[in-house]
Parts: structure tokens; C-alpha cells; sequence
DNA sequence: CGTTCTATTGAAAGACCTCAACCAGGGTGG
DNA sequence: CCACCCTGGTTGAGGTCTTTCAATAGAACG
């Protein structure tokens, strides 16, 4: 009992900071979660725990760990679709419907089943708000896989991870754990392992950086928000005006800040 | 009258198939669906209809014409997220949230309200099955973007593209009206237009498309799934059917064909 | 019929990948 | 306690794919 043991309540608080980010639970919504998290399960680190093809459960809740959704083709290729943080849900549209990707724990993983949203409207917001954010994170995913360069990818996932554990307040100062391989990385941006670590090596020596021993710490991302496509993916109009400076709506152009 | 002008019923045609084909509607479903259509509007090609940022819609259904949900950065690069077609369905999460994406029209477009799902569990079935299928191919979507190549992720969109035509009754053996430019194509695969153009070039050298006068042919598209990446990202069925050839559609062996 | 948009093609540059070797740390077994 | 192995990170060299730049042709449009 010297402390290296967390209690329950430590292990699974970033997934109820979340949750109650995305809409304030009552205390109807508390004790339903409360329920639920009682019946927790834990999946081990790189185990499956949902195949493709496969019936699935109508929600889960991710209590602790990181786990990925993925697709794999028969070749090998693989495309890790998203990540899956503490407070994510896990939503099935129907129960008789096939799951459409897998789901891989990357770390070990505590989930539990997500309670009924009916019985509570703050839980019903809250699962509102998560496919929502969910949705939108989706969005950027495809875009950081269009449209960005390797650095930018990087960055922007990188980002994106940080602004999610914020979320959760599980990052303090730019910095947070991040327990993923490089290949890992690799397969969520669309890039080879070996590219990954020279963007990360780059990265690193540009002071944009830190990363080791499975802590990460992003540096003045504020600015890197800016030079690096993540903010910027955000509207303006697609006939419109811009059609002018650019004849076709990509070039590399990159705003140097003034 | 030389019957250049087709009666409405012709034209939200596809979109009724397609929606019968999500549930079998009933004639609650039938008669909402019709009175929802009877406010039906237009939006000209070319004009964005909803815009990142802005108050959207609770539902809107695509009557006839093809959308585009697209993202732009500041610097003009555009990211096609996907396609929207005749039948398909745009759902937001919440009245009071804003719109994650912009819509554009690709060609003039005739949408309408979609009917609240609550007035029949049929209508309310096929919402359901509308989101997820829409899920499903947004994971492709990614993992086309990731990991395939150029002509692979070329290929894989026509072949989505054509899937999702037959699953409307709009298309014949391989052939659907493909009302795009290279351009968009171009921004809906993460390349640019140039490229595509490549591509499609070569594709069209080895027989494997028709492209003409706004109507596309895929030829021999059952071996072009095989062999550019298609099905192998998807699980092909939607439900428990027909999953007899392939066991889950991934396994991580690598098989080189022989 | 000019104007504008779209498709097409060539040449050269650049980004990213592949292959391959080497290193560092951590666990394991002798 | 140390050699060994295995995974994951790092680095170099060379090749391939995709982009960029640029110029031309065809089609659509008013």
C-alpha cells in the first residue's frame, strides 16, 4: 500500500470528467454510471475486443486506457480509424447490426456498459454531445488524411489528443500520456513507422516536442495550432470568394506568422 | 412536352428505392414521406446550403442530386468528406448545436425535411440503418484516404459510388450519371486534380472504365473489388445474411496472390 | 465567337516509402 | 549476474509515387 496501487475511483475519474464535460450529470445520471461502472471489465493491452462482421453491444463506455478503432485490409494494410480515450462512448446504431470496424485495446483497458440514456436527460445529452464531438473529430480525420502534409498530420493527431485529454483533465500544461508505439501513430495518420519518427525527430528539434517514457508534452501549441492545420480546418466558404489567389484550392502555402 | 421533363415522382424516384431499401416502409412511413416531399426545395448547383459553424436542420433528405459535406482550410485546401446522393439522409445530433461540415450542392438539388422518425417504426428503422450505413463507409472513407493508393482510392470511391447507385436503382450493370469534375474527385480522394487525371487515364488505357458526357461504366467491377482494395476495407454485408464466403473479412495473414 | 471552365499532357521537383542496418531497453533464462 | 532475445526507436541511401509548374486543347456559356 504504498500508493502505486490507484483506488477504482482515481483509475476511472478522467472518464467522469469527461462525461460530465460534454453535459452536467444529475445525480440520477451519477448513480446510473455509478451501477455500471460496478459491473466493469477489463480487456488486456493489444487484445481485440470487438471484430468486424461481429454482433456488437449498444454502448460502451471506456472507464481507463486507450483503445482503437480499426479497419484491416487482407494484405495487412492497416488504418487505425480513431482513438478511443477515457469517457468515450462506444455507440451501436441497432443490436442486430454488424460492427463496422474493430476495436483493439492499446493499453489495458477498463470498460463497462453505458447505461440507458433514458434514465436520464443528462445522460442523454451527454451521449448527444459525444457522438457530436465524435462526429466532428471524425471529420478532422479525414481531412488530416486528405489534405495534410506528413508534419502536419503529426501535429494535428497530436492535438487533437491533447484538446481530448484536456477534456478529460488529463493533461496538465500541454502535456499528457500517450502509450502508443510509433507504428501505432503511423497507422493512424496514414504515414510508414519510419517517416513518423523522422517528422517526430524533426519535431523534436524544432523545441515543438517532448516524448518519452510515454509522456508527451507539446510545446507553445497554441502557436502550433496555427502553423500546423489543426485550427484551420474550420469553415470559409467552398464557391465563393477564395477561388481567386488559388487556382485550384491546395497549395502548400504556408502563412508564415507574422 | 417531348418528355425531356421528367414528372417529380421520376425524380425523387431513387430516393424512395433507396429508403425502402434501408426498411421496407410502411404506409404511415409512405404518406409522411410524401408530405414531407410535397415542401420539398431546391438548391442551385454550386451553392453551399450549410455552412460550418451555423445552426443546422434536425434532418434533411437528398430528393434528388448529388451534395458534397466538405471542409476548408484557411489556405483554400478542401477536403471532400463524402458524397451525399438521392435517398441519403443528413442528421444532426442536436437543433441547438452548429454544423460540423459544410454542404454543398454538387448539382442542383432537390431536398426536403425529413419526416420525424416517431410517426412509424419503419421510417424511424430506416434513419437507423441510413447512419449506419453512412458510418460504415465513412470508415472507408479514412481508410481509403490512409492507406490506399492513388489508383486504389480512385477505384474504391467509383465502386462506392456505384454500390451506393444500385442500392438506389440508379444504376445498370456497372453505369450511373456521375455528375462530378476531377477537381472534386480530386478532393474527395486526397489528390489533386492532375493526378486523378492520371490515374483515370491509365484506368481508362487498361479498360477498366468509361467516363463520358457525365455517365461513368465500371467494366469488370466485381475483379476490380478484388483487386484495388474495395471490399477488402468493408464488411460487405450489412446484417447477418449473407456472410458465408467470407469469415470476417481480415485476418492479418499475408496472402500474396499467387 | 470570346470567355471561362475542365480535361489533358510533359517535365522536373519533392514527399514519402522501402530496404536495411544499427541501437537501446527490458525481459528471460542460464 | 550476465548473455541473449525481442520489441521499438533511429538513421542512411535510394527508389517510387505524387505533386508542381506550365502549356495546350476541348467544351460549355453567354
Amino acid at each position: 500500500m504504498n500508493g502505486a496501487a490507484p483506488a477504482a475511483s482515481d483509475i476511472i475519474h478522467g472518464a467522469f470528467v469527461r462525461l460530465n464535460a460534454l453535459a452536467p450529470l444529475d445525480q440520477t445520471a451519477m448513480s446510473a454510471l455509478n451501477a455500471a461502472v460496478a459491473r466493469a471489465r477489463t480487456v488486456s493491452a493489444r487484445t481485440e475486443f470487438q471484430t468486424e462482421g461481429e454482433v456488437a453491444p449498444r454502448v460502451t463506455l471506456i472507464l481507463n486506457g486507450w483503445a482503437a478503432r480499426t479497419r484491416v485490409m487482407e494484405d495487412g494494410r492497416r488504418q487505425i480509424i480513431n482513438f478511443l480515450l477515457p469517457g468515450d462512448l462506444i455507440f451501436t446504431q441497432a443490436a442486430d447490426q454488424l460492427a463496422v470496424a474493430n476495436l483493439t485495446a492499446v493499453t489495458d483497458l477498463v470498460i463497462c456498459d453505458g447505461p440507458d440514456p433514458d434514465v436520464s436527460p443528462s445522460l442523454a445529452a451527454a451521449y448527444t454531445t459525444s457522438r457530436y464531438i465524435e462526429k466532428s473529430f471524425l471529420y478532422g480525420q479525414v481531412s488530416r488524411l486528405g489534405r495534410l502534409t506528413a508534419q502536419e498530420r503529426v501535429a494535428d493527431v497530436l492535438l487533437e489528443l491533447l484538446e481530448r485529454h484536456e477534456m478529460a483533465g488529463l493533461a496538465q500544461a500541454g502535456k499528457f500520456a500517450i502509450p502508443v508505439t510509433q507504428e501505432m501513430l503511423a497507422d493512424a495518420v496514414g504515414l510508414t513507422p519510419v517517416h513518423v519518427n523522422r517528422v517526430l525527430q524533426s519535431a523534436r528539434q524544432a523545441g515543438m516536442l517532448t516524448w518519452k517514457g510515454g509522456m508527451i508534452e507539446l510545446h507553445g501549441w497554441s502557436t502550433l495550432r496555427r502553423k500546423c492545420g489543426h485550427q484551420r480546418l474550420r469553415a470559409s466558404s467552398f464557391y465563393r470568394g477564395d477561388r481567386s489567389s488559388h487556382s485550384n484550392g491546395h497549395e502548400r502555402a504556408e502563412s508564415p506568422t507574422p
